[in-house]
DNA sequence: CATGATTTCGAATCCTAGTTAGAAACCGTC
DNA sequence: GACGGTTTCTAACTAGGATTCGAAATCATG
């Protein structure tokens, strides 16, 4: 019931919680492949190792679970990058901060989850109704790029002429559309985020080449 | 039948070909809002002003419908930006090329086309058989694309350290991706291409600031 | 190891949506 | 304004998939 945030993949839980968690992994890997309207109890029963209908002892609808999968995946992203902005020291300058962010952001939705991805693709297919718990947490989110931004220019350290709002959200589009097309097996991710930082740098920074 | 790159909207053909044109728009529509699996032709048919088994006078099944609209979309948006690109003078700087493209592409994406956006969404979603025509047309889009950096870079007009494949998937990907945040009603197009050009400008490009 | 609670399963139900068949409506042409 | 072809409709048919139900299996604990 207090479907917080739901662990990663530690805590020792109890056994039903461990299945639930199975459950959910499992729906994340679908519904990120598949989209709202192809994802199947029978195809997430699958993944997670048991039948359709056990789903209905730990969700009470196809709907309610697909739900807690976009609020995890958007709560995720969120909460991972702010603690690693939280960690930084106190001096780090607003650009840097962007920097951090963008490189949190990408390691963390290619390599870590399924339900960032699931939750970043199917945010405009997933009906209105089931749509209010994520998009929440991706306000929060964006609100929190926002602040990046808005420091970095207040610093001085983007283009003052920048339209914050506009290059903000292209810069999380780069970032997101990077789950379309990356494949660990063709590109190092470390690349991936040098180039993308380095657009930032400088395409929307102010510093010298 | 020579369902070639089926006119925009405006060739005066036959009755039959302007209720298939209409079906077809109406798919596109729906598609790129519910995706492939949700994509009913309950709702295309109404969209389109008909009954849905009216639709098999002119498809064969709902496959076909989709895997046409999927083609078309990935079509356009590639014969348009072309047609652009040959229409400058000789002269035309190979970073200005990119400029111009990325200035088709937005506008064409948001203004023109739901086929484009929906071939756009759902290229991960649609099952393996589906995809093979629009992949072609994918694949060779993308091959423009590479052209125009190439070109670029060797102009000493990019970084020279500027990973090509790496950045060149960011931008479009910024670009595809603004399809899922851009509002006609709040956002200028206008500000939203001088931006992504700036982030090309400066952010891949050599020129001085 | 017996017992009650927890968890999962197989079978059945019900609804949705693709598809088909045949009948109507429409359209241009003589 | 009747006729043959074209286009669309209404009324089934069918399969897939969410959900429910009650029985089985599993588990923890005395």
């Amino acid at each position: 019931m207090s479907s917080s945030i739901t662990e990663p993949a530690s805590a020792p839980q109890s056994k039903s919680a461990r299945t639930r968690g199975r459950i959910l992994d499992a729906a994340a890997h679908v519904l990120s492949r598949k989209g709202y309207a192809g994802t199947r109890l029978v195809d997430v029963a699958t993944q997670a190792g048991l039948q359709a209908p056990a789903i209905y002892y730990h969700f009470a609808s196809r709907d309610e679970l697909i739900e807690e999968v976009m609020y995890v995946g958007a709560a995720r992203v969120h909460a991972h990058v702010a603690d690693v902005l939280a960690a930084l020291p106190a001096a780090t300058a607003p650009l840097d901060r962007i920097l951090v962010a963008v490189e949190e952001h990408l390691r963390y939705e290619l390599l870590i989850s399924d339900y960032t991805t699931a939750s970043i693709r199917n945010a405009n297919q997933v009906p209105e109704p089931l749509r209010a718990k994520s998009a929440a947490e991706e306000a929060a989110y964006a609100s929190l790029w926002r602040d990046l931004f808005a420091a970095a220019q207040d610093a001085g350290q983007l283009r003052a002429d920048l339209d914050l709002s506009v290059s903000r959200l292209l810069l999380l589009g780069a970032m997101n559309w990077a789950a379309e097309w990356w494949n660990p097996r063709h590109r190092s991710l470390d690349d991936l985020v040098r180039t993308a930082q380095d657009m930032v740098r400088y395409g929307l920074g102010t510093g010298p080449r």
